[in-house]
DNA sequence: AATTAACGTAACCGTACAGTTACACATTAT
DNA sequence: ATAATGTGTAACTGTACGGTTACGTTAATT
């Protein structure tokens, strides 16, 4: 089973002729030709798009003759919709007093430690990017 | 009601770092300073996370003396939910069988359309980027 | 064998971003 | 009034894109 980066999903969707290339995938294979004939770009500039797409494993390519066919690969969004599970509580309005209701403790919370601040900011600062 | 640029959504949620203080806030709204001291990088840098979450409307600002609250705004993600939408069919296993035959189907046909394939090229070169 | 077709890649540009340090500014504390 | 705190912005650097044109490679035609 393949991991899939969030981050190299999440830039390849913040591409909008990629998010088009996608909703072309949608109904079928296409040889690389013909998604670059459906826009104004060069094809060049398609083929770069494509390989961003590959990168991010939201597309497989099969080679048949000269022609390479791309099909699309939806596992990365699969899991950007289970990334997305964590926030969904914050848009089902049936949740959303509950929310509010435990953002307002949290703040009172937030507030009450901020005043006696300590923490040492040197301690804290370590290597570099570990987030993630 | 606000429309939120998908462009502007995927792109801020594509870097690691903003979409770790997206988590931070869910558990509630945070001062600038706080959200820097849980990262290991400088200030100044989530300072401009934040400017680019901001813009994305991810999270909203409110100031209280010299804090800066920032609080998540969940309806970008939303958007990302609805977008994801027309790609769900991909991944209920229930629709997979039925996802193949239709690609298998439409691949014929592409197959059957490439070979007679006439379209000018020069005619479809538009001015540019009308995509999205 | 020589062309043509269908691609990808290289080299080059301009722009945006992730990070840094230095600085400016407003609010609170002395 | 002065100093300290909380934040944003400016200037600068390196890197990754998005686009272009020119070129290379492999498969199908003639």
């Amino acid at each position: 089973m393949v991991t899939y980066s969030p981050e190299a999903t999440f830039s390849a969707l913040a591409d909008p002729t990629r998010r088009a290339v996608l909703d072309l995938l949608r109904k079928g294979r296409q040889p690389a030709g013909q998604i670059a004939q459906a826009f104004p770009i060069s094809r060049p500039a398609i083929s770069k798009h494509l390989r961003l797409l590959r990168r991010a494993h939201l597309v497989n390519e099969h080679r048949e003759g000269r022609n390479r066919f791309y099909h699309l690969n939806p596992e990365p969004l699969r899991a950007v919709d289970s990334w997305l599970e964590q926030y969904r509580s914050f848009w089902s309005t049936s949740l959303a007093n509950l929310k509010a209701f435990v953002e307002a403790e949290y703040a009172k919370e937030t507030e009450a430690a901020t005043t006696p601040r300590r923490r040492l900011h040197s301690t804290i600062k370590r290597k570099r990017r570990n987030v993630e």
